[in-house]
DNA sequence: TAAATAGTGTCTCTAAGACATTATTTG
DNA sequence: CAAATAATGTCTTAGAGACACTATTTA
């Protein structure tokens, strides 16, 4: 029998954890949450920001998203934001204490749910904006080029589906859900196309409420399914 | 000091492996290739079909990607396919012997570069035709299902990418590559629109060679970019 | 020259972009 | 009624689908 086949079980264990970019829109702007590191010296990274996160907790998270969802309500007080898997990243490297894995998820919460929870580490999460994609401040670990995935998933998919509408608190107006998608676009939409495109996915329901707060008043709508966004059969600029 | 707080390092770590599902084209069918569970009955699933995979090592992978690509070699032969994660899978139960997270990577092989590794558990590695989207036999873990996530992904991006050309033996025919995407999306494809929306992408390069199969000779082409597909502007059927 | 496969041309259709126009409100 | 914002209408355009047609080979 040969002395080189692995062990049934491995000696060694890497480390998992889940670490999550939630985002929302603040003052017309993108922005992700950022919790800073303990300021204890024998943490590695101590008192920078990053993305929050933790280990899996065998004993009390089922399954991996249920262990994103926990370390969400922790620090949003939100319970069933649209939270969706990115990827994972794992090397030898990425964490100093040794062989470690991390499940990126992205949540998309609208800001006025949001209570941020105080107590414990928690007190130090604060919203970032995102400038030109990314965050000003440098980030623990490798979470800047986590947050980059994360950003350029939410991107490529806001090309062709409906993930701007959890941003925006409802009932929402046709004109504010336009806005949500400029402002992760970070480019203007046209109003007409917009609509169309819009309606013939056919993912909202009137209220039949209006919102004055302009001029002429605005139809208000809500989600049909808040479970899921609905995909457009076509991208928003097929070539750009 | 709350005693509430985790430790900074977990107890507890769960057990970390990747899978693979390695497609090809055999015989005008996409396959897959499943390995036996050894037949020794103190490990779970003894004899059954699963997805070729294994713990990571953390004293030889440098990272996940790395383990993956370490997998595929050691079944296939093969060192540089297209290769790409599908996510993560967690949980307490998917695993008797405890917590685990596995990382599902898809991959595509042409069929003629393989040479089934022999030896030690690898003689049991067979490529198994996929009818309606699944292998009929039952596999172990919870391994059917991360196979229909990786056969999702794929048919989803066959609609928008150049995938398929992955799944040629180099140089090809069109009509070749055509068949390819037919195999994968399961449906005929309209020759001519077919061909304006390969070559608007230019992704291609005539070798200048042609194949004499059947009558009128083919021109053969190579991929331009071996590492990564390319994109089309839409999808094949918009509605449908 | 018939059969078969490779490759092209033309017309239609869908949904997006541009942009002008109409509608409804407040001051 | 003027200003402002909401909503609609019309024309163009890009790229996919349908399908007829031409081109090049072998038997």
């Amino acid at each position: 029998m040969p002395t080189t086949l692995p062990p049934a079980l491995p000696a060694e264990r890497p480390l998992v954890s889940v670490d999550l970019a939630i985002f929302t829109v603040r003052a017309d702007r993108l922005h992700v949450l950022l919790v800073r590191r303990p300021a204890d010296a024998s943490e590695p990274f101590p008192h920078q920001w990053a993305l929050p996160g933790g280990f899996i907790q065998v004993g009390r998270d089922q399954t991996l998203e249920d262990c994103a969802r926990r370390k969400l309500l922790e620090k949003t007080g939100i319970d069933s934001p649209y939270l969706e898997q990115v990827g994972a990243v794992g090397s030898a490297t990425r964490d100093p204490r040794g062989w470690s894995v991390t499940h990126v998820y992205f949540a998309l919460i609208p800001s006025d749910d949001v209570v941020l929870q105080p107590g414990a580490n928690a007190s130090e999460a604060q919203w970032h904006p995102l400038i030109e994609q990314a965050v000003t401040e440098s980030l623990a670990f490798d979470h800047a080029q986590l947050l980059s995935q994360a950003i350029e998933r939410l991107h490529a998919k806001v090309e062709y589906t409906s993930l701007p509408a959890f941003l925006c608190p409802e009932p929402f107006t046709l004109p504010e859900l336009q806005r949500s998608y400029e402002i992760v676009l970070d480019r203007a939409v046209e109003k007409s196309a917009f609509r169309k495109r819009i309606f013939a996915q056919a993912f909202l329901e009137e209220t039949g409420e209006t919102r004055i707060t302009g001029k002429r008043p605005a139809a208000l709508y809500r989600l049909r399914y808040r479970d899921r966004p609905a995909y457009f059969p076509r991208t928003f600029s097929p070539r750009s």
